[in-house]
DNA sequence: ATTAGCACTCGTATTCGATGAGTGCTAACA
DNA sequence: TGTTAGCACTCATCGAATACGAGTGCTAAT
């Protein structure tokens, strides 16, 4: 267990290292006004702060940087809530003053927010598709052998894809075929839609158009390739204003790793609801283990998605976090009232 | 007019700096086997060249670099076509056998493989949606309040944008409508289809709908945001291999770049049909000032688009060029195959 | 007209010493 | 026994001095 003199140093360390990005030394901690003891002293606590895995050197003789455990520490224990000035705390509620119709709008706007206000590079992770259920179904012809067909979900998304029609389709089939899917198709998740065409579509339809095998196989094609939510970014510059971002080969990496869409999902996916931390390694990423990533949830009803926010382990916390838990807050809120 | 030799010389130059990235010296060049002359003679004509403005010194005792003007004659008068390893060519003609049916698929896959071939960035700009004509018109309400537009464009684009709907507005009325929007609307540009909307179907549908008016003027707002093409990037962080590119104040400023699309989209759009080089400043943009944008437009039909390579000045124009033709062509007869 | 020879320029890399921020330890102190 | 002043030591950073070498421009010889 850490004293009180031991979290203090530690507090201060992080906070001054957070925003100075140098190594915080014995001298400057007993500075402040409200740290009461000698730098002799606040040396032997930081060895022994060391020795306990939160802090590091990055030379024999140089000041001390919170480790990864240390971050840890910080997050876990010794966040507090920021004060937020009121331009701040406006400036997040514009977003949701504006009636915004479309989610996606809406939730674009508080990404841009988001990456302005913290300085760091905002993911926003689209709300799962796989889940929307579908409300409406169409097929536009666009010539003899290709048609387009089109999903409207519930929330108003629409997936659309071209596809071929099979030779010797009848066009005038088209229209009694949508019946017939609309009919079955209305309510199923998306998710569900490729096995509900093969399993409960197919049989029907093949009783009314001959050429249903064909067809029906084509719109699977369409149903399987959609497999991911989209993700926006928003501020991806930023994070070359860090100055551990100062070495090119890690702004490579960087800037690779956030060109696949698939990878940074699963990166930055939320384990769970509610606002969540990961610390460098923790991200279990070569590219971002010198990176937190803070994460959020938010939804109400069917509308849901999340927001991450990543910048370097020497990250401002207590903002991000005071920051997103606003915007969570004011996105759910936006969200479950648009419709009322 | 140049002497044979100078152009000879001018050759090198450009070439051995475009692989190299180094000052080019006279000893150096003298080295190439179908040089004949001694690099004091080299000396004497690179002192002209560079005093008719096609070469550059770095500083006083350096080699020579080619000048903007110098890579503008090269590319005018130097190019001569490469010969590509059966290898890269067959890599290229992958893509147009296999029978992908969405251009859009097609022309991404394209552009993925031009920055592998090329190792440079490519920008695919899409096609401009605003020409391509309506081809059905639909709406599906979602709630009391909420309805998804939808347009289906002649080649298989759709445009959709959830809007709300005016109070007191009676959902049966959505078919009379649609039913009179396609009428009208059909065979009209995405273009002139804010003003047809204005202009004819309004008259026509307030006789029949009395909440006409309120429902017009939302959906006119969804057809005047949609003004610009997507535009779809590709080994972005190509850029960042480049030894130009060690400056991180560059990497920023192109960064930020690619993130606004409405400027790409200016700054990459073709001026005119074929293939178009436009070295450094020509390209009128600082960020960009020091690399050359190549651009090349394609189509078949109502479908056509354009692909720009964008990489530094010292660019291997001869390859990019022969890639990017071979390219074109096989886009534009893919696109125009597509569905016979 | 071409080229060999040579003095000169300038960027790059290396070394060396000075500087200063910061530590760890010891001994004095309350 | 916990705290602190004092001091020797470490190490990154910076600037000056130096050597090196690639390359040029000019002159004179071919």
């Amino acid at each position: 267990m850490l004293t009180n003199r031991q979290l203090q140093i530690l507090q201060v360390i992080v906070d001054d290292f957070v925003s100075s990005a140098q190594p915080v030394g014995s001298r400057q901690i007993s500075k402040k006004d409200w740290i009461t003891f000698s730098p002799a002293t606040i040396r032997n606590e930081m060895a022994d702060l060391e020795e306990l895995g939160f802090l590091e050197k990055t030379h024999t003789s140089s000041g001390r940087v919170p480790s990864e455990k240390g971050y840890r520490f910080y997050v876990d224990h010794l966040l507090q809530p920021q004060i937020m000035s009121a331009d701040e705390v406006s400036q997040i509620q514009s977003v949701f003053k504006r009636q915004i119709v479309e989610a996606e709008q809406l939730i674009k706007e508080s990404a841009n927010i988001l990456s302005e206000l913290t300085t760091y590079t905002t993911v926003l992770l689209g709300p799962d598709v796989q889940r929307h259920k579908v409300k409406r179904f169409q097929i536009v012809p666009l010539s003899e052998e290709s048609a387009v067909a089109i999903i409207v979900t519930d929330n108003g998304h629409v997936e659309n894809r071209v596809f071929t029609l099979p030779e010797g389709f009848n066009p005038s089939d088209i229209e009694k075929m949508v019946n017939i899917l609309n009919d079955r198709l209305l309510g199923v998740s998306l998710q569900d839609l490729h096995f509900k065409l093969e399993l409960e579509a197919l049989s029907v339809l093949k009783q009314h158009i001959h050429t249903a095998d064909a067809v029906i196989h084509s719109l699977m094609q369409v149903t399987s390739g959609q497999k991911e939510g989209k993700v926006y970014y928003a501020g991806k510059t930023n994070m070359l204003n860090q100055p551990e971002f100062h070495d090119l080969n890690k702004v490579r990496l960087f800037m690779e790793l956030m060109d696949k869409d698939s990878q940074v999902q699963s990166l930055f996916k939320p384990i769970d609801t509610g606002i969540q931390i990961r610390i460098g390694s923790e991200n279990n990423h070569l590219a971002i283990e010198n990176c937190s990533v803070i994460t959020a949830s938010f939804g109400a009803g069917d509308e849901h998605g999340s927001i991450a926010i990543i910048g370097p382990t020497r990250m401002d916390y207590q903002r991000v976090v005071t920051i997103m838990d606003l915007m969570r807050r004011g996105l759910s809120n936006a969200l479950s009232h648009r419709n009322d």
